[in-house]
DNA sequence: CCGACAACCTGTGAGC
DNA sequence: TGCTCACAGGTTGTCG
């Protein structure tokens, strides 16, 4: 279930397992996610350095020292996750991917659908087709009310698709972009250039908020990141809409409403939310 | 530039 | 119990 909270929580749930680490084996199981896995990824990580770990978005870039140093660039997709096993863990049908450390602990990529990505790039990530045309970090001081105001006046389309557009800010899925549409009252059909300065602001402060909860929840789970049968580091969080079709609104008590925009599922109040 | 939509792939749960 | 169908946290690429 990866949006930016649980991406983040990846990120922080490995760093001190992975970071200063040096990879002793790679084994790639599955070649085949969203785009291939480059071919000599393997060789090219046998004996190089984890030195540090960012994410920009939902993407986390592992900063990797070696000979010709360059980042592992990897995406959960839809249905992936990140974990630390014991070395010696077998691996099930969708563990596509583990890097053996030096610490006698593997981290490995486990990924259903396949919607992932593992990907090398030898210079500043940030140029990297994928990430070069990426918006703003909803955490950042850049996200603000006004400039959300700036960037919506000439979109037509309704404010949860256009918050969920990554070329605009980054992160918000279809999970939180209903939470956060809620918390700030606003209906997720209306028209981005319809939503004035203070909505706007309202908007982005949710956004944030949610963001934030979410990351301080799932945070409190990574004491055991470290576990042969661990989960990941997030778990199913208590929310205001997402997935309430038809039970009672937390705030008024009327019914959350379900409908579909962009072949997306959204849950909304229609008396709290205009 | 903007927006709508199909495509990628597998698992799960509802309904019959 | 077993089958079929709709749907699921994301993103790219194509087309109008």
């Amino acid at each position: 279930m990866p949006e930016l909270p649980e991406v983040e929580t990846t990120r922080r749930g490995l760093m001190p397992h992975v970071v200063g680490r040096v990879i002793e084996g790679v084994t790639v199981r599955a070649v085949r996610l969203r785009w291939p896995v480059p071919p000599g990824l393997a060789r090219r990580l046998a004996g190089a350095r984890l030195a540090d770990i960012e994410r920009r978005g939902k993407y986390l870039l592992f900063r990797v020292e070696a000979s010709t140093p360059g980042w592992l660039i990897v995406h959960l997709g839809m249905s992936g996750s990140l974990r630390m096993v014991a070395a010696g863990t077998p691996a099930g049908c969708h563990d596509h991917l583990d890097l053996s450390l030096d610490n006698g602990h593997v981290v490995r990529l486990r990924d259903p659908r396949r919607f992932g990505a593992v990907l090398w790039h030898p210079g500043d990530p940030a140029r990297h087709p994928l990430l070069a045309h990426l918006g703003v970090e909803p955490l950042s001081e850049s996200f603000t009310g006004a400039w959300l105001y700036r960037h919506t006046r000439n979109r037509s389309a309704a404010i949860k698709q256009v918050l969920m557009d990554a070329g605009l800010v980054v992160g918000v899925g279809n999970i939180y972009a209903n939470e956060a549409l809620f918390h700030a009252g606003i209906d997720p059909r209306r028209p981005a250039r319809r939503l004035g300065q203070a909505r706007c602001t309202r908007l982005v402060e949710a956004v944030r908020a949610t963001l934030e909860r979410a990351i301080a929840a799932g945070g409190s789970s990574l004491r055991d990141f470290v576990h042969a049968d661990g989960q990941p580091g997030y778990f199913q969080q208590h929310y205001a809409v997402y997935g309430r079709a038809g039970e009672p609104c937390r705030r008024c008590g009327g019914p959350i409403r379900h409908l579909r925009q962009g072949n997306r599922s959204t849950f909304f109040c229609p008396r709290c939310q205009r």
